[in-house]
DNA sequence: CTAAACCTTCCAACTGTTGGAAGGTCAAAT
DNA sequence: ATTTGACCTTCCAACAGTTGGAAGGTTTAG
């Protein structure tokens, strides 16, 4: 029952130093001490970790965590506010993917117009640079 | 010629503060002082501040933008150079994207399949808590 | 002369994780 | 009984990039 600091990380996969940092955020119930001061934490501080490291590696932050832990211990929540924190996180990182989609985009056009080899000229720099960068427009055909 | 930290602002949309920390940073080339202690800027430190400005827009880091702004001033830079590290940065942002686009699928799946509702049952809650999540197979189908 | 709009530096916060330092505790081996 | 090694404790700091405030000096216009 009495469990130590190494042997909850050994058992959740999450760091003794991680705990001690999500215990400060307050995501844990409250731990006891053993009698030299030891955290002494228990099954239900290991299951709390475990559902931290799976919610953290969906890329919750330790805020929206905190509610969900809330929502988890309480029996009687409505499923419909876990939804809500789910989908309200997972549009943020949809706009973040497609930032990152538009991002690759425009890399991916540069890479493939800069020859890469031993002479200076280079679309990259040149759309760094705006040297005609985002100013480049279609020639215009004359009908 | 002698532009203000106000003025740099103004020019290149970065703010002052932003152009202070990249002083720090030494992104910028050296730039004077003016009688009273007040940053001296040039036009050339404005195109940095742009050229900065769109690399970060681009989602270089600070280190990387330092050395495509070396590869920048030199005239002579292969622009093999350049490319690297522009593919090497959209390497990275492809893996992260992937990584969200990962994340986005296991949400969709999972706010699929939550009622959102009044009542408790979450699957959502389950899968963090592992209660038959990951570990979800589908009953086998005897022949 | 004063007020507004500048500018300066220093300190701190955000997020999550990791690192080290300096020191106490406990077990087993000597 | 003491040493050794594996624990544990707390505090301070760093990473990256941006923003915020405080306390104070300068310039410019009214």
């Amino acid at each position: 029952m009495k469990i130590r600091i190494g042997e909850a990380a050994r058992l959740s996969g999450v760091s003794a130093r991680l705990i001690r940092y999500y215990e400060s955020r307050r995501l844990l119930s409250p731990a006891g001490r053993d009698a030299s001061g030891y955290r002494a934490f228990d099954e239900r501080n290991v299951h709390e970790l475990r559902f931290i490291k799976r919610a953290r590696s969906l890329g919750f932050p330790i805020k929206q965590i905190d509610e969900l832990l809330g929502l988890w211990r309480d029996k009687k929540r409505p499923s419909r506010k876990v939804r809500v924190l789910a989908v309200r996180h997972r549009d943020g990182v949809a706009a973040r993917m497609e930032a990152h989609q538009a991002i690759i985009d425009v890399l991916g056009r540069l890479i493939e117009a800069c020859k890469g080899d031993e002479r200076p000229d280079c679309p990259i720099l040149d759309e760094l640079s705006q040297e005609g960068a985002r100013v480049r427009r279609r020639t215009v055909r004359r009908p």
